[in-house]
DNA sequence: GTGAAAGCGCTAACAT
DNA sequence: ATGTTAGCGCTTTCAC
């Protein structure tokens, strides 16, 4: 295989633009101590040849490979992928972190890691040396686990979390799942449901915790009696399958379940559908998870839009701020969720249930369809 | 930002070994020239200091970057990003072309260019530049721009082309569409349909003909007309409503329809609905692309499922070897599709229909419910 | 079969 | 404000 060499190099443009490399690599970087009228002369060199920076030349040499490296869970993410369920998490990362890339020179490299394995620290080492990422992009799990985050900060990699507010290396990003699952169980309460169940996540990951902070905030704010409402998940199928029959076998049911993922809201239907109970008059369901599952189901779901694309994007300008120097923010950085009203949320069947409501009446205001 | 440097590089290695720098890079690349003990002594001073050769480095002066670019085109990429109408694509490319790549140490980036734009051969020079990939995966419709094929053959990058058997440089691959709209036309015919449309993809899609051309030839093979039966769209859900309105819209409108893909099947689930045609005793509705709308929709759609990571490992593959200096393949290769069976395709309605089917009665053996 | 030297395209550090 | 020099980590070329 031939010898393959950049057409037009640095060399190149500072030839034709009588200028020295050093003056050129200033212009490209963007740095100071160029006189207006070289940066032109530069540029319009630049623009003339055609020249595009080589990012192989310069990681090289510099400190720079503008390269940003998006870690996820390898067993999780292949598992999506071939199941075919419709969880689009990966997608949304890439629309959010490679188009706001793009608008820096920078580029994405999606990387799977198995989490759990005992070759996390391998796996990762050979992942930094092989591809020298200015910063890494790190999703639940590993976004907090310490074996990661300390490696890649050894290694001087700038980094985010996303989904995790431990103490640690790199800034905080969340999706505000605390308030996601407050505005969630608020929704059903201002709908008249007093029996609202939240099947939560593994508890492994961060934000299970908070949906349920959120969840029992919600509640006790509603006066409300959350007592046998929660439910623990995996986020697996299966576990969607137990835990929505808990919240559905007792004394006094649940009327309304948030979900915690997408692939346990389908367990959710599934078992409510077996049972015969109709959504959204029998049983109300809001999923935390808003991906194409959830919005093509049967009825469409009431859903929490996690706003992935978004939150990569913040990552990546925190990533590139960061490496030009600046001050990461002090406080982590919170993107609101919305909440999509679609069609598996309604009022409560009228029945036993409406004869012991109290006193005040639900707020319609809060219970308008989008 | 500090000078990162490389922790543990091929001197290292070297001096550990005892031997020179051109020996490991030999190990390393699996060349000829290093007797059996001395591959071994590397290796094992490898696999003791935990090294992984840079890309960057081995692109600075090798002739390879151990980087494959799969290119899409932005407009629509980025619309069924932002629309989250469920397409999978890029996922399903990622998970077959991400996973192959690992296996041979290369890394896969997405990027995304404008087909129709003007500045198509700036924006791929400059990605070319950027990134020096050694090999490019082409999806419709840039795997038959010459423009862009051109470019990335002179600059001698691989090049496999996903739906394209024009004449060109590099290797095609195919999902075999003619074959598979010859196996939707068949299943629709066994299940006793005599008027089965095809709402055809945007002509500037080679695939699209091939189609057509699959369709065709089953209905005559069939001993059908298909006169009437072919509408044209171009993959747009407008250009779907059309369509689907003008195969109902006839004397003898059509009783089944193959949708050359998800979003123009939207547009016919959409388009049945409101006329009140129950799918499928009414109408039958079978899905050129399995994505999560087909999948998840109501019911859940018969479909070709077209390998999207099939196809696309199988270029990485191709690409792979090409590098090496292997031969490419004479024939295109065609990676076929499966057929899945769901619920939108019966046996249309008894009933005037029926009186006039051929003294052939259609096959059962055909039509069994996967 | 193995090693030494040269240089890939670029930037950091140090001149001027 | 601009230029010069010395590498970055690796592969290529060519000598041994």
């Amino acid at each position: 295989m031939a010898r393959r060499r950049q057409s037009v190099t640095i060399k190149h443009v500072a030839a034709d633009a009588g200028v020295s490399l050093q003056t050129v690599s200033r212009v490209i970087n963007n740095e100071p101590n160029v006189r207006p009228e070289m940066q032109k002369r530069v540029r319009d060199s630049i623009e003339k040849l055609g020249y595009v920076p080589s990012i192989a030349a310069q990681r090289m040499s510099g400190s720079r490979s503008y390269l940003i490296m998006a870690l996820n869970d390898r067993e999780r993410t292949i598992a999506d992928w071939r199941d075919q369920h419709g969880t689009d998490w990966v997608d949304q990362m890439l629309l959010g972190g490679m188009l706001k890339c793009a608008e820096h020179g920078y580029r994405m490299i999606v990387e799977l890691i198995d989490t759990h394995s005992d070759h996390v620290e391998r796996e990762l080492l050979a992942a930094i040396a092989a591809i020298q990422p200015d910063g890494v992009i790190l999703t639940p799990p590993h976004s907090q686990n310490p074996v990661i985050t300390r490696i890649l900060d050894k290694h001087n990699i700038s980094i985010a979390r996303i989904g995790s507010l431990k103490e640690g290396p790199g800034f905080s990003l969340t999706m505000d799942d605390e308030g996601a699952a407050r505005l969630a169980t608020e929704h059903l309460a201002a709908l008249g449901h007093r029996r609202i169940g939240l099947i939560a996540g593994a508890r492994d990951y961060e934000l299970s915790g908070w949906r349920i902070d959120g969840w029992c905030a919600a509640m006790a704010d509603a006066g409300l009696d959350s007592e046998g409402l929660l439910a623990e998940g995996d986020f697996s199928y299966e576990s969607g399958l137990t835990a929505t029959a808990a919240l559905l076998d007792q004394p006094d049911p649940a009327t309304a379940i948030i979900v915690s993922n997408d692939q346990m809201t389908r367990a959710a239907l599934d078992v409510a559908k077996q049972r015969g109970l109709i959504i959204p008059d029998d049983l109300s369901i809001l999923s935390f998870d808003d991906t194409p599952v959830v919005r093509f189901a049967q009825p469409p779901l009431t859903a929490i839009q996690q706003p992935i694309a978004e939150v990569t994007a913040r990552a990546v300008e925190l990533i590139i701020a960061d490496r030009r120097g600046q001050k990461p923010p002090e406080e982590p950085v919170v993107v609101p969720v919305r909440l999509i009203e679609r069609t598996s949320t309604a009022s409560p069947a009228i029945g036993v249930e409406s004869a012991s409501l109290p006193s005040e009446p639900p707020s319609p205001s809060a219970a308008q369809s989008g």
